[in-house]
DNA sequence: TTTTAGCACTCTCAATCTGAGAGTGCTAAA
DNA sequence: TTTAGCACTCTCAGATTGAGAGTGCTAAAA
């Protein structure tokens, strides 16, 4: 299938026009629309090619036509023009992110918000984290009674609380020394470094240092860190989810956690820092995106620290658009982890 | 206003009837739904009065009749039992909670979860938050270059952590002796006696301690802990909400944090620990839950830690279910509060 | 060979009309 | 005080219609 230059334009503006109203676009409205150098009947024939083709759809005889996600991914990987962001719309972000708190926590939080504000889509970031754990800290903090609060830090900024129930009481005094032991010793250990040092332990410590580890391997079954979720709202604004049963079975992909663990892990995890993933109409395998799109990005450290961007929103998606802004916030939280959390 | 008894009951089983079939409630349809020993005509003389006092309302001249805000109020004040949740269900529960991790966060996120599949609702759960902040522990962690991850616990568990750009570089040792140092000399302080410190820090320790000053103070000025929500695509499949456009005000009120927030200080804030609050229809006050209504809560210690547990659905809700799953839950959180986090 | 004007044809959508059905309020009798 | 009976009202689903939009095809023009 090779597409003339005219076809080419024809299908950009179909889905633009598309975008802008989402109605079928009809041979005659993009002439006038776009004053073309040619009459309806030359579109018209165009437009029977792209939809034998498969990338142009009538959703009845005698209307216009519609881009199908064949037509859609044909425009995103070959027509959209890497135009980036404009300038002030670059300022206005990175001056969101500079007067922010300096706080993993409202960065990510910020990155979802300024995502889904500017994609008027749902956004979600997901907090860096790296595919081997590697301890950087412990602290126990004497709670009530036998009950232990154990804070630890991992390499990259990660930190995991957990309570503890002692056989007996233990004071402060003595927690902090265990933890202040554990500390020196196992600084910049994985889970299996740190699980030689048991026998240098005590009894308290080696059910201290069990707890610590489990917690460890679980941080590191985890595909993805803490995931922000923005703009939910926003996907209901858009035509094509007025009726909530379509909006409901959209956005499930995003509460349910597990579910979009998944759906992160097979797609963007394999994606290479700054690349840009885009699925299209759940791409045939993720059904309950079928009426939607995501634009996904991976951010951070590639050896160490990652973490994903994206955003979803209706099939017709501005994608030059939301690329763009996708790519600029992924970039920003690239800069801010490499400058604060690498390793 | 007095209602009889059969007044009462009347509108008792038009409100089951609604909320189960979500239609306007016809005479006839309650006489033969639950074998009432009186003729539709007489419900319909009762219904006349019911409406006369603004607790049922006619959607129009031949239709059923539909409770109105007021009817709910009236039924949720005075005709609902507390029946309590049924002991199957509390087991499931309480199972639930019980071989959940023993982490704040996990059980925070699994009372929405459980919060929202019970009540087929939205749900939000705040953190425990204290009114005073009082400090507990300091942890400074070096990490690239100037940069310094501070960690702060406070009493109650709560746990704070921002990035210091230092002058210049500290080594590790250096920082965790100030960090030891503050501590000690800070256990069970709020802001302004840790502002009397200062004197005895050297001018590395003042800088440290502004920071922490001003993320205390922070922390104390937000009126709750972080927001847990889950459930909100339940709230799509209710036939209130069929038009998205409905969904998209009751939901926006949920993602907008300092909406969230200035709702939950201005009603829940103000209830004792234990007690139910129900917004029904917005109150008149809040416009953006005209559709809506709220069941909520306080839990935690009365005088120290406490948080909001709720559930956002349609006015159209099992308020007797409901309110018995929010006190459940609620009881539930001050337990684990009680038993790990109380100072 | 490519483009275009013209036209018959198709299909949707909004507006209008219709009758069935549900539910009411009133009245008069039990 | 309750109830049977009945006229009346209003909605809702279905059918019908005409206007409008857009197409595909054909034959003429470039």
């Amino acid at each position: 299938m090779e597409l003339t230059d005219r076809q080419k334009l024809i299908l950009t503006l179909i889905i633009h026009e598309h975008i802008r109203t989402a109605q079928p676009v009809g041979s005659r409205t993009i002439v006038e629309q776009y004053d073309l150098s040619m009459s309806s009947a030359t579109v018209r024939n165009e437009m029977a090619a792209l939809t034998e083709y498969g990338l142009l759809r009538q959703p009845h005889t005698s209307a216009g036509r519609v881009p199908t996600e064949e037509g859609y991914r044909f425009f995103v990987g070959n027509l959209v023009q890497k135009s980036g962001l404009p300038t002030t719309t670059r300022r206005t972000i990175a001056h969101q992110f500079y007067q922010s708190r300096q706080d993993v926590e409202q960065w990510l939080r910020l990155a979802a918000s300024v995502l889904a504000n500017q994609s008027q889509a749902a956004s979600l970031v997901t907090a860096p984290h790296s595919e081997k754990t590697i301890f950087k800290h412990l602290e126990l903090i004497a709670t009530r009674g036998r009950q232990v609060l154990m804070v630890l830090v991992l390499m990259g900024g990660e930190i995991r609380q957990q309570f503890i129930s002692l056989a007996e009481p233990v004071s402060q005094e003595q927690l902090s020394a265990i933890a202040a032991e554990i500390s020196t010793l196992c600084v910049r250990c994985d889970a299996d470094q740190m699980a030689r040092i048991r026998p240098q332990l005590d009894a308290l410590g080696e059910d201290i240092l069990n707890v610590l580890l489990a917690e460890m391997a679980l941080t590191e079954e985890s595909a993805t860190g803490e995931i922000y979720l923005d703009g939910m709202t926003n996907v209901l604004s858009e035509p094509e989810f007025a009726e909530s049963e379509e909006a409901r079975q959209a956005l499930h992909v995003l509460e349910e956690r597990s579910l979009l663990e998944n759906l992160l892990a097979s797609t963007v995890m394999n994606t290479d820092v700054g690349g840009i993933q885009v699925l299209i109409g759940g791409e045939g395998t993720w059904n309950e995106l079928r009426q939607c799109s995501m634009v996904l990005s991976r951010y951070g450290d590639p050896n160490t620290l990652t973490g994903s961007v994206g955003v979803l929103g209706p099939i017709r998606m501005p994608y030059d658009r939301t690329i763009s802004t996708v790519r600029f916030v992924a970039n920003v939280l690239s800069d801010l982890v490499s400058e604060t959390l690498a390793v």
